[in-house]
DNA sequence: CGTCGGTCGTAC
DNA sequence: GACGTACGACCGACGT
């Protein structure tokens, strides 16, 4: 190794072919190609990790003739035009080589050969190592002691001595070489028969053309090379001059020009990211600088004072609370931060444990200070999970107010399938920024620290950088919601949704933790009975809960049937179904399934919601998470209060202990049929309007037109067969579920659905339309506009096309119905402010919305909810709510 | 000792 | 293979 500066020059166009046909076809996911820009990328990408070069330059041909065409206008004349696949994607590969801070020449008249030429000699002669990257043969004319060729994607390296032993001669003499073997890919005619071997021999044995032409009679003895070589001395002449590389094109003479700067890595993440190369943006993630942020810690008055007012005057800013809890509803404030300008963030200690090293406000102080600008509506706030934050302010005393924008949320609309809309992976798919990970501050596992005793510095750091990104994330995500239309839903729906959760979450529902008590006891009484028949009756002690266990007593030491295996094929089955089967032959399923059922209730609901009844206020507060299913559908856990049971006995006693306050009651409020009710409105489906238009029982119509019976006979049999059939039909069910549910033979099974079509028959236009609309684009939407990609429907997989198509039909009814209700519930909720009512809304069920009301404001409640909530959104059908009301859930139901 | 996938069962 | 959307208890394999 030398200290010589060494500059690489790129030769891009040829690049930009070989690059293009190296890679068979990759495009984004829009169809947008990348194969070329891919390649080219790689390319850049390996001499800059191979090599570390300080100076470097692209060259690209310029389109339109050059000297070459004027001496010779065949020159290139055989090569059809740039595919258009190709020259599509030049502009991408030159924003690329701009990210990376690559100079790029190009020059009217010239192709990049004669440029890579010029600056090959320039940089020599300025006492440069010059390496010209390419594949191109061509070059070996060029190369000298100080000047060699690099093909990045063969990896050879070619230099003077390595022409010397491959052909026998020095490289000036290769263009000797070309004129006599020509270039069918430039055109360039050469000699009839004479090939790269033949040339190379010749110039080796002569010297150079000149000189072979002056012995010529020394090849009289191979006839026809002599022949041939006589014929096109012109020729030969022409075709030299043409393969030679110019060296002396006019140009900016000073290499120190072309010192490269540092890449811009967020530049070339951020196309990455557009071109989906995701191995290449995930790599380029890490490289995130950290050192522009300015991270303050505030804790004087003085400061306070003059932070709240600015943020008064910003009128929008990014909020986070660290507490000590991950849980709300009981979270202690540990401090608080804020963001209103990328890179910056301000953090405001509150609770921490160790105030010692640093002053700590008064928490009333703070308090006192933020107050009015967190509750002043004209300020708004953005936050992710903002409603965590609404929460644990409002046990403050601080009602927040102007929530205009929510991360999460934002990242949810975008792509509700990601189950990923942590701020984690927002910062690294935005900016392929590495934020702090709670763990690294807080530790995990046995040794992790609650945050208020976290060192000040870290918190600092930690704090203010999650507002910071949720600031920085928001300027980029409201242009991508809009972008995708998707103001709509953000605006009138998810966001006006978030202090109504919040509200809900907060208010939580009594419960009775005695009746669950009672409960616990009696189960567990059973349930000790059930364990003890079912050893004796399995002739050994086992561990019922483990179905693989159970699986060996029941097939393999009472050699029972088995049915089926189980999904993943690891063992026997041994669901209801299996079990419903086996106890026909044997008395061990029976009780397995009764333990089974007592089991689930015992341990899911009796106990669990025991342990999660708030010591503070006696009730249980769920979260409904606002960012979870892929339909829209708000999902409930912590516990989750949308799968109570009540559909057999046992279970529906669960629900007795769910209870109104004092001198309240449960009034229950529950959407008629809402899915087939939005089907028939997506559908325009004529008889199932009609159906719903006249208050029909719409299973009891299903069943007329099935099964083509006059109305008298319509069993309760017949109805719930057509009550399956028009459930199945909104989840694409198949002809043979269909018969394994009603028990029937799939022939009939797909006589009924074919019979069904027939009559629906908007439904089946429905279905067939969906499906088609959704094959071209790859989303699915709901009336509100809620997206749903489902790129599965073109896939060549079976099972993944037809999973597709059927959630394809599911979706829009789903996330429909799931967009009305929350409609519903925030018309409602500001309904009950505006009323003045003392009535409050505790849950929402997917169709049902559950309120806590006083004895006294039963009837106006009934009546406001009705009125709201059946006409929260016109459809081509009328909507139906059903109310209950009671003492408690299951009576309210 | 924590994580994670598999199985099962509850709701709409 | 065969009906959409969730949450969560329990088991057991696996990794630290």
């Amino acid at each position: 190794m030398t200290d010589q500066k060494k500059i690489f020059l790129i030769d891009g166009s040829a690049f930009l072919y070989r690059a293009f046909h190296a890679i068979r076809s990759l495009s984004t996911s829009k169809g947008h190609p990348t194969n070329a820009t891919f390649g080219f990328a790689r390319i850049l990408l390996k001499l800059l990790k191979d090599n570390c070069p300080e100076y470097a330059i692209v060259f690209f041909d310029v389109k339109g003739p050059t000297f070459r065409h004027k001496v010779y206008d065949q020159y290139k004349a055989n090569r059809p035009p740039m595919p258009e696949e190709l020259a599509l994607q030049i502009p991408d590969i030159k924003k690329i080589i701009a990210a990376f801070n690559i100079p790029v020449v190009e020059k009217q008249g010239f192709e990049a050969d004669d440029l890579v030429g010029t600056y090959s000699k320039l940089a020599q002669e300025q006492g440069f190592e010059v390496v010209m990257v390419t594949g191109d043969k061509d070059f070996i004319q060029l190369v000298t002691k100080n000047c060699t060729l690099w093909d990045p994607m063969k990896d050879t390296l070619t230099d003077v001595e390595k022409v010397k032993k491959d052909m026998g001669i020095e490289p000036m003499q290769f263009i000797d070489v070309l004129g006599l073997a020509g270039d069918t890919s430039d055109n360039i005619p050469g000699v009839a028969g004479v090939g790269p071997k033949t040339a190379i021999a010749l110039i080796a044995q002569f010297g150079s053309i000149e000189n072979m032409y002056e012995n010529l009679d020394s090849l009289k003895n191979k006839k026809k090379l002599y022949e041939n070589l006589s014929n096109s001395k012109d020729l030969v002449f022409l075709s030299r001059n043409l393969a030679t590389i110019d060296t002396t094109v006019a140009v900016n003479k000073k290499i120190e020009d072309f010192k490269l700067e540092e890449m811009n890595t967020k530049k070339a993440f951020d196309l990455f990211r557009e071109f989906e190369f995701k191995t290449l943006a995930t790599e380029f993630a890490q490289k995130a600088d950290k050192s522009e942020k300015i991270y303050k810690l505030i804790t004087t008055t003085k400061e306070l004072e003059k932070l709240a007012h600015v943020l008064e005057n910003k009128g929008i800013f990014a909020v986070d609370t660290e507490t000590t809890s991950k849980n709300p509803t009981e979270a202690d404030l540990v401090g608080i931060s804020f963001s209103f300008k990328e890179n910056h963030g301000f953090y405001i200690p509150i609770g921490h444990t160790f105030p010692g090293e640093f002053e700590q406000p008064a928490k009333e102080e703070i308090l006192r200070i933020f107050k009015p600008v967190l509750e002043n509506p004209d300020v708004k706030k953005i936050g992710q999970n903002i409603k965590y934050d609404y929460i644990v302010l409002s046990r403050f005393g601080i009602t927040l107010q102007g929530i205009a924008f929510d991360t999460m949320i934002a990242s949810y609309l975008l792509d509700p399938s990601s189950r990923r809309h942590g701020l984690d992976k927002i910062a690294m798919n935005l900016f392929g920024y590495k934020t702090i990970s709670y763990e690294e501050v807080t530790g995990k596992g046995k040794n992790q620290i609650g945050f208020q005793q976290v060192p000040i510095s870290e918190a600092v750091d930690y704090a203010s950088e999650d507002a910071d990104i949720t600031f920085m994330a928001y300027e980029q995500l409201k242009t991508d919601i809009k972008d995708q239309n998707l103001s709509d839903l953000m605006e009138k729906i998810e966001m006006p949704l978030i202090p109504v959760l919040a509200n809900m979450e907060m208010e939580g529902i009594k419960v009775d933790r005695n009746v669950l008590k009672h409960l616990s006891n009696t189960f567990e009484l059973e349930l000790k009975n059930l364990e003890r028949d079912i050893y004796s009756l399995a002739g050994e002690e086992f561990n019922i809960n483990s179905s693989q266990q159970l699986g060996v007593i029941l097939f393999e030491k009472l050699n029972l049937k088995t049915q089926k295996k189980t999904k993943m094929k690891t063992g026997y089955s041994t669901d209801v179904e299996v079990l419903t089967h086996l106890a026909k032959t044997h008395e061990l399923p029976e009780k397995l399934l009764r333990y089974r059922t007592l089991g689930k209730l015992k341990s899911t609901y009796v106990d669990a919601l025991q342990l999660l009844i708030n010591k503070e206020t006696g009730r249980i507060h769920t979260s409904f998470n606002q960012t979870i299913t892929v339909t829209g559908r708000l999902s409930s856990s912590n516990p989750n209060l949308q799968n109570i049971p009540i559909r057999k006995k046992e279970g529906r006693n669960i629900r007795k202990a769910f209870i109104p306050k004092d001198g309240h009651t449960l009034i229950s409020a529950d959407y008629s049929q809402i899915e087939l009710r939005i089907l028939a409105h997506c559908a325009q489906d004529e008889i199932l309007i009609e159906a719903f238009k006249n208050n029909e029982d719409i299973h009891k119509r299903t069943a007329l037109e099935v099964f083509q019976v006059l109305p008298e006979f319509i069993t309760e049999d017949l109805r719930n067969q057509a009550k399956a059939i028009n459930f199945g039909i909104v989840y694409g069910m198949s002809g043979f579920r269909l018969a394994n549910d009603l028990g029937i033979s799939r022939k009939m099974a797909t006589a009924y659905i074919d019979n069904y079509f027939k009559r629906y028959s908007g439904v089946k236009t429905f279905i067939d339309t969906t499906i088609e609309e959704t094959k071209k684009t790859g989303e699915v939407f709901t009336i509100f506009g809620r997206k749903r990609r489902l790129d599965d429907i073109n896939s060549s997989n079976v099972n993944l096309r037809n999973f597709a198509q059927r959630a394809a039909i599911n979706t829009p009814i789903q996330g429909s119905a799931a967009d009305l209700i929350k409609l519903a519930m925030i018309k409602m909720a500001a309904a009950l402010k505006k009323n003045n009512l003392a009535s409050k809304m505790l849950l929402s069920v997917h169709d049902e919305i559950i309120f806590e009301c006083p004895f006294e404001e039963k009837d106006v409640l009934i009546d406001l909810a009705k009125n709201i909530m059946e006409t929260v959104h016109p459809l081509k059908v009328p909507l139906k709510v059903n109310f209950g009301a009671g003492e408690n859930w299951a009576q309210a139901h």
